[in-house]
RNA sequence: UUCCCUAUAUCGUGGCCC
């Protein structure tokens, strides 16, 4: 029950009402669990305090408390949102010697860092060390990875990318066309942008307000209002409400 | 002991502040 209450804090990135829970929780003469500390420190992962997230990760090894995989790939994900990818990178190798195999989720937490830390050569020894483990990319991996490589403003390799993951037959979702979409239209490739929403079309893959907004920004960025205008109207006719 | 619940990864636009 605390955990329940724990994570709804969590999730909203409330780290001071969390560690309020977190202290009565232990004041109730209970132990926080693996789950109790793993949230903890994800609340300040998503407050951007990598710094007090590794203290908790200290924390429960000090009260003989296992970091599992997800305590592990939180403290990633904390390092790899507030920019610090070596760190996030390192601790890549400290859960493989702790007996811990990274995942798909240590991966794709990486992939994105490194398009946020715009470490573009990092990149590749991420999927390389994902090969090597005999890790098999999922979409969210694969979205993550054409995610950083757009923000690179490297389309070409986010394409490749893109082409690798059809091969595979891993198949794009919503969220891997509003990447390529609002992606490709920040580079001005608006073209390819536009194929692709129409590729979305095709493939009857429900039209989201994100997709809409990138395609109504495009037009107007290429001063095509009548375009922008009558994606607009089919956005309130397909009943995704505009905000 | 069993079951359930709770913790980790990917997407848009604009505004305000620095």
């Amino acid at each position: 029950s605390y955990n329940a209450l724990l994570g709804a804090y969590a999730s909203h990135g409330m780290h001071t009402e969390a560690l309020r829970v977190f202290k009565l929780l232990k004041q109730n003469g209970l132990r926080p669990d693996v789950v109790s500390y793993t949230t903890l420190l994800n609340a300040y992962g998503r407050s951007g305090l990598p710094e007090k997230a590794r203290e908790v990760f200290n924390d429960m090894r000090k009260n003989s408390c296992k970091p599992n995989k997800v305590s592990y790939n939180a403290l990633i994900d904390a390092y790899g949102s507030a920019g610090m990818l070596k760190e996030a990178i390192s601790l890549l190798h400290k859960m493989e010697k702790d007996g811990i195999p990274p995942d798909v989720v240590s991966i794709s937490t990486l992939l994105t860092a490194c398009g946020r830390c715009k470490q573009i050569t990092e990149i590749d020894a991420i999927f390389e060390a994902a090969k090597s483990r005999g890790i098999e990319l999922n979409i969210v991996a694969y979205n993550s990875g054409i995610g950083s490589y757009l923000s690179f403003g490297d389309y070409e390799k986010a394409l490749e990318l893109y082409a690798s993951m059809m091969a595979s037959n891993v198949n794009p979702d919503g969220v891997s066309y509003n990447i390529l979409i609002s992606g490709l239209c920040k580079l001005g490739r608006y073209a390819e942008s536009l194929k692709f929403f129409e590729d979305m079309v095709d493939l009857r893959i429900p039209l989201t307000k994100e997709v809409y907004s990138s395609l109504i920004c495009s037009y107007a960025k290429q001063g095509k209002l009548t375009e922008a205008k009558s994606t607009f109207s089919s956005m309130k006719e397909s009943g995704c409400f505009p905000d």
